[in-house]
RNA sequence: GCUCACGUAGCUCAGGAGGUUAGAGCGUAUCCUUGGUAAGGAUAAGGUCACCGGUUCGAGUCCGGUCGUGAGCUCCA
């Protein structure tokens, strides 16, 4: 007997409730079967509607699946052989569920489970009987491609989930309620720290205050690149068709790119920063002694994505990755690989960011022989098993250029976002030509890896925000300290407060306005300011300040140089 | 790109199944208030109802198209 605490008990329960829903379905539209699998927090069932469905009508839905809870139909398994299978689907007119029986081997046993008059294709297990169902809900309405390919037919996906009480059902609604409220797109603007634009879908704009944090990211990130050895070159955006035929992104990536005319010449905008970084290291000869050569690139780029996968700032059409290109010998690759690993786990640490890591193996598009991706891969791999990192493998999912270990981060809804990323690339060093001088005197060809750590500015920008719901850290806040005068008398004891801020450095704002104390107050801890300073006679006497953090509350009098000195050095070790 | 939704003041949202000058709260401006830790009061300004076309005596409301946004699919940093 499952429960829903044991490890696969909430999979049982929503597999179940999805087979319910199918049912209601069934009962109320003329459709055909998808799948319906359980998935995390929930479960959902593709159909093919004679009439599309509308939003509406899933209360409709949930409703005859309440009857169906009633009715406390037993949940049989039945099993039948592969043709018999086959002529139940012919004969119910279920052609997806006949196009993946088919697909079974000839002698398998095939398991069917059926609760009243509806049956389904299953491998189970599922509940006893469908009353054992108690809370659920139908949450949204979505296409689907069949099988998940884009030149099959779309079907209508309808998401849901259920709990075994309606107490979980309710507090994971309001969880996913309370998530919706950290969502970078609504904070972002809140706190005035970016915007789009009909007049430019999926391109940002920075606002000041975002710009604050954006400049406060790359500097730390700046510091820590030259600790790690690293240079930093800038190539430029537009560059001559030529060398996009010969890096292979005309062949390989030119859907996605945008294009213009100079001069009577075809140009591309640069979809990524290898090609121009490719120039730079041809521009003279190398020796083995300088590898490895880290060369990093805040590198601006331009990517026609589809227009349905734009998503706020985590997919933009033209972002800054913090890119690197590394050149090395051959034997210094898994070095290499396990530096770029341990920086990008350094400053996912800094921020306190959990993340999970994956390795892309070859794609169907792909340049390179075999032998190469296969080595390329091992070694990518070799690395991940000696640092004893969890892993999975994500097939095909690979650049056109290499395999890659990718990094990836949750937003506030729990969707996962590739942020860093490692590619290992023997293809761009032979289209380009690059060479060094080996010990032996000869030209041979280096290895590369391309890497990013944030992986794109925005998106890791997005991420920061959700994760911290906007309430940036003292050293990221835009704005770090609001001084509030508590009536016009003490407005030029403020000012001299702010003056002694401004001068260190310190992103401090001087809230004069004519209102209560209460209000200004209010005011500054929605945007989320960390220290608000409130200025008074008796901090103009004994020249202090009254110091409140935002979450912290009224901390009592400080003296001036004192918080000055504090706060500084809260800002130097980043502390939140 | 595909499926289903959505698009009304800077923001959040009202506008019963088409009918005179399109509403509210927040925000903004001005004035009053000089108030010690999460919203003091008054007044005022702000809207081509995303855009284009159609139906109708009459469209924010109905229909079609375009653009944009959201959830998801495909694709990806």
């Amino acid at each position: 007997m499952i429960t829903f605490d044991d490890s696969e008990g909430p999979d049982v329960y929503r597999h179940t409730a999805s087979h319910v829903m199918a049912q209601a379905v069934k009962r109320l539209y003329d459709a055909r079967l998808g799948i319906g699998p359980s998935i995390k927090d929930g479960f959902y069932y593709d159909f093919q509607f004679e009439q599309p469905l509308t939003l509406e009508e899933l209360e409709k839905i949930e409703k005859q699946m309440k009857e169906i809870v009633e009715e406390n139909l037993p949940i049989q398994r039945i099993e039948m052989t592969r043709d018999e299978a086959l002529e139940y689907c012919r004969q119910h007119n279920e052609d997806f569920k006949y196009e993946l029986i088919s697909e079974l081997d000839e002698n398998e046993q095939i398991s069917f489970y059926r609760q009243g008059e509806f049956m389904d294709l299953c491998t189970g297990p599922h509940l006893a009987s469908t009353g054992q169902l108690k809370a659920f809900k139908l949450l949204s309405l979505a296409g689907a491609y069949w099988r998940g390919d884009e030149n099959k037919p779309m079907l209508q996906r309808i998401y849901g989930t259920a709990f075994p009480k309606k107490k979980m059902l309710e507090e994971y609604l309001q969880r996913m309620e309370e998530a919706r409220k950290r969502d970078h797109r609504k904070i972002g603007r809140e706190l005035d720290l970016f915007s789009f634009h009909d007049e430019g879908p999926g391109f940002p704009f920075y606002h000041p205050k975002g710009m604050v944090i954006r400049r406060e990211l790359e500097n730390f990130w700046r510091d820590e690149h030259r600790k790690a050895g690293y240079h930093e070159v800038e190539t430029p955006i537009v560059l001559n068709r030529s060398l996009w035929e010969q890096s292979g992104h005309w062949d390989h990536y030119q859907e996605n790119m945008y294009f213009t005319r100079i001069d009577e010449q075809d140009f591309a905008i640069k979809p990524m920063n290898c090609p121009g970084s490719m120039l730079v290291y041809k521009m003279g000869m190398h020796s083995y002694r300088d590898f490895p050569l880290r060369v990093a690139e805040m590198g601006l780029v331009h990517r026609h994505e589809k227009s349905g996968t734009l998503h706020g700032l985590m997919r933009v059409r033209s972002f800054t990755q913090d890119d690197a290109h590394i050149f090395m010998l051959p034997e210094q690759i898994e070095d290499e690989v396990e530096k770029v690993i341990d920086l990008v786990d350094h400053f996912y640490q800094v921020f306190g960011f959990k993340y999970h890591v994956e390795l892309s193996t070859r794609p169907e598009k792909s340049m390179g022989s075999e032998a190469m991706w296969e080595k390329a891969t091992r070694a990518l791999e070799t690395v991940l098993i000696k640092k004893e990192i969890t892993f999975t493998v994500n097939e095909g999912d690979g650049a056109f250029y290499g395999p890659k270990i990718d990094f990836h981060l949750e937003d506030c809804l729990g969707r996962t976002w590739q942020c860093g990323t490692i590619q290992l690339d023997f293809q761009m060093p032979e289209k380009f030509d690059l060479t060094y001088i080996g010990p032996d005197g000869q030209k041979h060809r280096p290895a590369m890896i391309h890497r990013v750590v944030y992986g794109a500015m925005e998106r890791f920008f997005a991420l920061l925000i959700e994760h911290y719901a906007g309430a940036f850290p003292i050293w990221l806040a835009p704005v770090q300290v609001v001084i509030v005068p508590i009536t016009e008398r003490h407005q030029e004891y403020a000012r001299a407060v702010f003056q002694r801020l401004w001068e260190e450095g310190i992103r401090v704002e001087l809230d004069d306005r004519n209102e209560k104390v209460g209000f200004k107050i209010r005011e500054a801890q929605v945007k989320k300011v960390p220290y608000m300073l409130v200025t008074g006679d008796k901090e103009e006497e004994t020249n202090t300040v009254a110091v409140r953090h935002r979450q912290e509350g009224d901390l009592g009098l400080s003296a001036l140089e004192s918080f000055l000195h504090d706060l500084k050095e809260k800002i130097q070790v980043k502390a939140n």
